[in-house]
DNA sequence: GTCTATATGCGGATAGAC
DNA sequence: GTCTATCCGCATATAGAC
């Protein structure tokens, strides 16, 4: 089953360079030189490709979502938030092309679509454990807010600065939604806590 | 020069309905009752009547990134923010396939890139203003990043709620982004001010 | 498992008559 | 200005030999 791995790894490597409805499957048996046919005995078609890869995203992202890991400083906010960005990043193509995901594949767009939802509940979650550990400072509604924009933020914000600064390094890693991130959080954070966060930001001055 | 302007709006209304790379130029013409040929006579190509929607919305935004135009008060602000947020609403294609735009039609993708970026400078200059008005109480990263992160989600929110509720009517509208970016602008504003933007705000709950 | 060859369909765009 | 007919290229996917 070598090839197949194969095929999946390529495959995640082209999306994200060039974007999902760009790269062929034509072209990701050309890369690896093997043939078109060979490629869909390992696959019945594209969108197998990108369900499997979404398989692999969901396994990893599960435990940041997980009830059960507890959040009570803001270090544990921010450890599980750095490693999201580094899974978004890492497939960020299936975000980049959302639309043509839902579109062109639907079950796997529900299956992204499940995830962030998934997300959301989990950043309010989290967010409720930092108000009763009182690192945040804020009433119920601004933190039903604050959760959805950071999952917004997290999600979007690589695409948009790609978009926005094309072709410059970096711009798509989570380094800079991280600042975001920070800046989003701030105004509801106070005393010791906020001097550790605005040291944790200081790193991400661009 | 009738048929061209129907051209225009039906190609608008349908870009904004399906998509711009789901919406065929044969498509258009058939949804006009006229033949493919004659859409390519008053239209070179697909890209050339994307180029003339840019046209339309430029001018319709140019107005709000005034730099003539003072914003002194919460409600200056807030009314030059609904009008974007409307003019977006309007061209909501343009934005929500932004991948696809860059890469099928540069010339189209780098003309929204540069009404973005002179929107983020319009930002800046009136947090600047509210700023010095004593509307806002915030040092100048602060003003810099709540700029950004204004802009980024007056573009992005729409799309990203639509994704999500897909189906669900109002979800792409100007609303739903009105009241994350309230939440946003929230912590920095107090005094009367704060309490006027939390009438605001209590106008767009869910 | 892997190959070559090919079916099938669609989208953008053009030619030339009316 | 508008039509009909058609070219061209590409992408997904399949058939059948090796």
């Amino acid at each position: 089953m070598r090839t197949r791995d194969r095929i999946l790894e390529q495959s995640l490597g082209l999306f994200n360079a060039e974007g999902l409805p760009r790269v062929s499957t034509n072209r990701i048996a050309a890369e690896l030189q093997i043939s078109p046919g060979n490629l869909y005995y390992h696959f019945r078609s594209k969108e197998q490709i990108v369900e499997w890869l979404i398989r692999r995203l969901e396994q990893r992202i599960a435990p940041l979502a997980d009830p059960a890991v507890a959040v009570v400083a803001l270090d544990d906010w921010w450890l599980t938030l750095h490693l999201g960005l580094e899974a978004i990043t890492a497939y960020r193509f299936l975000y980049r092309d959302m639309d043509f995901l839902l579109h062109e594949y639907p079950r796997c767009g529900a299956r992204v679509q499940h995830q962030v939802a998934l997300s959301v509940r989990a950043a309010m979650r989290q967010c409720q454990q930092l108000l009763a550990a009182g690192v945040l400072r804020a009433n119920a509604a601004e933190i039903a807010a604050l959760a959805r924009q950071i999952v917004f933020t997290a999600t979007c914000w690589p695409t948009y600065s790609r978009l926005m600064h094309i072709g410059e390094a970096g711009a798509e890693g989570p380094e800079h939604a991280a600042y975001y991130l920070l800046a989003l959080m701030s105004p509801y954070v106070d005393g010791a806590s906020r001097q550790y966060l605005d040291y944790l930001r200081s790193k991400y001055v661009r």
